[in-house]
DNA sequence: TGTTGACTGTGACCGTTATCACATATCGCT
DNA sequence: AGCGATATGTGATAACGGTCACAGTCAACA
């Protein structure tokens, strides 16, 4: 594996063979599960590699099965056929999509795609349903899982609909983020910024040019620095205090 | 029952004895339930009664149970410390509040709201976990729910967040409600509209005199007819396309 | 049947933000 | 190192919709 970069493996990436050692780790959907549903969920499951911009599955569509974002990431839009798009949720390694539409049995409400070359596991509706029956004990991960997914959409729900400007909403972003993956330093948290400012945008509901002239406008006034790639949050109180305003 | 407005039953509701008799004939969470299981949720659930504007639960709160609407109607709503607030999603009878927070062990991520005298069943959070643990077969009909849950989360975001303009979140509003709990008339369909004009607003991001003004003007082009609590809609392509402006 | 309080209708004004247009910077690749 | 593609910065302009202000309307209740 350490030879990924010149391995015949598309996209360079790194595989991951056994949901033994990929997903047990994380503390994903089923992670602490008996070694016997392991093995059970890694014999059902189908590894697939996709370049960045790949499209899993489409809003409306029914649901063929789950996917599980071995490596790389992926988002979650809802787009409007005339094109406009908003990002319901970032979905990094270890994380599920499509699960709430094989246990709902409804199309899928949203549309799935890479953003980066990504590794995914794909299991299917029957053969899903078939492993939920026999590992009983797997239901209440599910539970756990589509309550904490409810809950995430209900923040997302919030962040675009309650703040009063795209300042608040821009502010509000930023210390959710520093809050989940920030890394504490001398002058503040410290974000990796995975997301162009159009991305930014499609998240938070603005236009890409209200995103770079915010940022600017955070800059200025030093409440942030950034730096390739990252952003360090010098002034975080003063933030609160934007995404209230 | 005939008595009701007579009866010294708060607030004039019929009251609901049984979840044999409630809950089952709705095709909400514990419909189709054996009855054994039906007998066990009625012996742990606490009926209450609350007039229009009870608070039942607030967002951060730790999760003490979950809800069941037996009567009336409620709203959960995600508000700001500035007083601002959003509908998540109206409640109506069969339905139930706080489960996510229950099965994702996680605070209220939403306040809960009656909007009109309700009858409230609660369920507390050890004797429904304790409830699931000896019912097994209730795992699938809590993860459906959940399911169904999530989606009308995704759905009401693209609702507040993907719509370009006031006007066509309202018109998509309309449709929705058309669709949902609409009944067909020679001219078209007909809701029952509950809502004042100030939720209407709170449910789409809009003020309550865009509202007004909107519905003033979808009736001045001949699209709804407005009669007493009732809206029909006259011309639903013009909508629908109104909903995509 | 009159009074009260909540709901609805409408005008005037102005801030925020989308949109268009273009300049500049940065990345990824050979 | 240099090229094309993608990402970012910034001005000008218009419009959508929030807010304030106040006038009508409706319904409940005494």
């Amino acid at each position: 594996m350490s030879t990924a970069a010149k391995s015949p493996v598309p996209y360079g990436l790194n595989v991951i063979n056994s949901c033994l050692l990929c997903v047990m780790k994380e503390d994903g959907l089923f992670c602490r599960l008996p070694p016997k549903a392991l093995r059970d969920l890694d014999s059902i499951r189908h590894n697939s590699f996709y370049p960045a911009g790949a499209v899993l599955f489409v809003e409306g569509e029914e649901p063929k099965g789950l996917y599980i974002l071995c490596s790389g990431r992926a988002k979650l839009v809802a787009s409007s056929k005339e094109g406009r798009s908003i990002i319901l949720r970032q979905v990094k390694a270890g994380e599920i999509m499509g699960l709430s539409s094989i246990t709902g049995n409804a199309p899928y409400p949203v549309t799935a795609e890479t953003v980066m070359p990504s590794q995914v596991s794909f299991i299917s509706r029957g053969e899903f349903l078939r492993f939920l029956r026999a590992h009983v004990e797997v239901f209440s991960r599910v539970t756990e899982h589509l309550s904490m997914e409810l809950h995430r959409a209900w923040e997302q729900t919030r962040l675009v609909a309650l703040a009063k400007s795209a300042r608040a909403k821009l502010a509000q972003l930023l210390l959710g983020w520093a809050r989940e993956g920030g890394q504490q330093t001398a002058e503040g948290a410290r974000i990796q910024v995975t997301m162009t400012h159009e991305r930014i945008g499609e998240s938070i509901g603005a236009s890409r040019e209200t995103v770079s002239r915010l940022l600017a406008d955070f800059k200025r006034h030093g409440l942030i620095r950034v730096k390739g790639g990252a952003i360090v949050i010098l002034r975080e109180e003063e933030l609160l205090l934007l995404s209230a305003s």
